[in-house]
RNA sequence: CGCGGGGUGGAGCAGUCUGGUAGCUCGUCGGGCUCAUAACCCGGAGGCCGUAGGUUCAAAUCCUACCCCCGCAA
């Protein structure tokens, strides 16, 4: 088998575990990019990429161009004149002059079963749908987002107590471990290259703040999907005494719950680990939440400091 | 200089505006009651009120600076 020349793409944690898998690999490793740091978070501090980090800290050659189109990236990539390219979750469209230069293209890793949720939220969406099984997937890259060639792909069950965070964390590691194996194939000649049914293709895209507003007028096993999909970041949330409040965990919603009593958002129980809450259909047992301008605390605590009381109500709005 | 909330016994909160004996729901320890408990009753321990300085007869509370935590927006 060849040894190739890798040229890695990649910006959040997501890519860590394949960056892992290829050092440890026969390939080489030549080069990373990274997307440019960036003012974010409180204060408009400087932010650095997961990936940019273990660049740092492996020693491997670093470029984060503001585009990809730019001369002085062309100028180190055709330096590095890599074999193939690597992106995962990358964070932007590769040009087709890009897509076009290593002699055995540019491969992506992504997490869901393509077609299904193509786009930048795949993980969140799946969990947040209430879905049972998602997956990875490896395609030969083309113009259009995520609508390459499938070169490979594994389904993954997702489980009922399953979050965002960590699914997440379980296809970034079975998701680096079939890269890899596609690598493996394209240095050998061994990949073979399966169109993806377009019309079967769902989008995932960016999930916006109106879709982390609960609505307590949604059946209990949605809140449930949207509380654990928006888990660990950034989080569902609704209103309580006029404040932000984020509901963080929630328990499985009974299997057998009618139309429950109580108005939608209306607090029902409190016990000395949870509260529950009327949803539109069910309801909702409450776990951890976290006050506006506050830590995370249990919803125990919760109730205990904030003299929480049946009768109360959640709100959609402020 | 993006906007904003907060740091009070082990946990979560009130008290700060209107300075004057450190409070609440829990937990914990000891005792009692009960077939039983997330039960109830009685009693106890545990706090330099984020740090430093200032004002004052007196500061958790007012003023100044700093440290730390968090929400929104990007």
């Amino acid at each position: 088998m060849k040894e190739l020349k890798l040229l890695f793409m990649g910006t959040p944690a997501f890519a860590l575990p394949s960056l892992e898998l290829i050092r440890e690999s026969r390939h080489r490793l030549a080069g990373i990019v990274t997307r440019p740091d960036r003012p974010r978070g409180r204060g408009r501090r400087l932010s650095v990429s997961p990936v940019k980090e273990w660049a740092l800290k492996n020693g491997v050659a670093l470029s984060q161009p503001a585009g990809l189109k730019d001369p002085s990236f062309w100028e180190w990539l055709e330096g590095l004149a890599p074999d193939l390219v690597i992106t995962v979750a990358y964070g932007k469209i590769l040009p087709p002059a890009l897509l076009d230069y290593p002699p055995l293209g540019c491969i992506n890793l992504h997490a869901s079963l393509l077609p299904a949720y193509r786009g930048a939220a795949p993980i969140h969406r799946a969990v947040m749908a209430g879905e049972e099984s998602t997956g990875v997937t490896v395609i030969k890259m083309n113009p259009q987002m995520d609508a390459g060639d499938i070169i490979l792909q594994e389904a993954v069950p997702i489980r009922i107590d399953d979050t965002t965070g960590t699914l997440h964390d379980r296809l970034a590691s079975l998701g680096a471990r079939l890269l890899l194996q596609a690598v493996d194939q394209l240095a050998s000649g061994e990949a073979v290259f399966k169109p993806q049914d377009h019309a079967a293709a769902t989008l995932a895209p960016p999930l916006t703040p109106e879709e982390e507003r609960l609505d307590w007028r949604r059946s209990a096993w949605e809140l449930y999907n949207q509380i654990r999909g928006l888990n660990p970041r950034p989080g569902a949330f609704t209103f309580f005494r006029g404040r932000r409040l984020k509901i963080w965990r929630a328990a499985p919603p009974a299997p057998e719950k009618g139309p429950g009593e109580g108005r939608p958002g209306e607090l029902l129980a409190v016990s000395p680990e949870s509260f529950t809450v009327a949803a539109g259909d069910g309801a909702l047992t409450v776990l951890e939440v976290q006050p506006e301008g506050k830590k995370a605390i249990s919803a125990g605590d919760f109730c205990r400091g904030y003299r929480v009381a049946p009768g109360e109500r959640f709100d959609s709005r402020e």
